[in-house]
DNA sequence: GCATATATTTACCGATCGGTAGGTATATTG
DNA sequence: CAATATACCTACCGATCGGTAAATATATGC
């Protein structure tokens, strides 16, 4: 056994909760003093567990991706049927980009708008920016194995593709931001996939 | 004549750079500081001439609509062919996000992401979501009128396809601010387009 | 020239920011 | 029972935030 005196909060669960913060309000505008409210504990404790700001929204934006972003991913590799896979993958995301249980949109969708050149550190913006090309590029591995399996023609090209898509989840995220409701999403989804090959 | 010292900066002038600052790093990230520097003036200058930050910001947005937006929007209207007016209205898009003369992205796109619900006075937060929807109910009634003269079937609904026009405008301006680049952001509307009705 | 009105700047205000020092509480090890 | 190691919180640090008071500079009206 460790000794000392045992953390008095769960590390993960502060995670989460720290996650929403940042969600909501960005790397900037959450302050710890906020964050340190919200997880409800001190805020040297929140230094003492996560080094400082920059390693704590690192941190956050792991476990988004983890918690948020992983299952859905899974799915679209699981569904055999590509378009159908697809479908499922964009209203999947309208109804977690307007669920009442966190705040609207995505997290790395909302941070890209604004932390690209603001005072964030230079390894938060990196992050933000691996993460949104890491949806797309995932959404392009699954493409291609489409066309391997002539489910889908070569032209237009995966990676065009891809880009599209990347391109509609990103607006979702922002309408979503906006206040626009899950129906309406719901019918941008529908003409989104007018454009299917 | 007016008495007293004349000012001496052009307001509109001074508007465009804090519009630029603005458009960088949003409301809260950007600083009365910065955006002094950025005019050329003192601090209690931009104060002495726009009030405070808020109105300060709506002056900038305001000035953004029109400087950036109007001429766009009536190409819109100009434009007699329905699809190529869309096809051309985005494509201009693209090119004003990626163009390297200001920030990446549309101001009002990357404002909506996180200003919704941080520290933003609610004038400003509304005043964001209030132009965000102007731009898809500007494409709203123009795909009304192309419905009305029979360019365009009434289904889908010119609401709908105006909303996944208005999401796809949004998706382009958080893919230039990722780092997109101008070629590919084309064939995303090019792909964005064989949704057409 | 002199009063009036406006612009400009330096220097400052209280509040809040990220981050930390230092004392105290609580666990294991011996 | 120490002794040690870790977590906790109060109080504080310098820097920066939005915003302003007060003095000075420059124009017009008489």
């Amino acid at each position: 056994m460790v000794r000392g005196r045992p953390r008095e909060f769960d590390t993960q669960d502060a995670l989460d909760r720290v996650l929403t913060v940042f969600w909501r309000d960005g790397f900037d505008a959450a302050s710890m003093q906020e964050l340190a409210e919200a997880v409800g504990v001190s805020k040297p404790s929140l230094y003492a567990a996560y080094g400082n700001k920059e390693s704590l929204y690192l941190a956050a934006l792991e476990r988004y991706a983890t918690t948020h972003g992983a299952a859905r991913m899974e799915r679209l590799h699981a569904e055999p049927d590509v378009k159908r896979a697809v479908q499922e993958f964009l209203t999947s995301l309208v109804d977690a980009f307007t669920c009442t249980g966190g705040p609207p949109g995505c997290m790395i969708v909302a941070s890209t708008s604004i932390c690209q050149a603001s005072q964030a550190p230079a390894a938060v913006q990196g992050a933000i920016r691996v993460a949104l090309r890491g949806a797309s590029d995932a959404m392009e591995l699954r493409l291609r194995r489409a066309v391997a399996e002539g489910q889908l023609p070569p032209d237009p090209a995966p990676c065009a593709l891809a880009a599209y898509i990347g391109t509609v989840m990103s607006g979702l995220s922002v309408q979503a931001r906006g206040g626009a409701s899950a129906e309406v999403l719901r019918n941008v989804v529908a003409t989104a996939m007018r454009a299917w090959p």
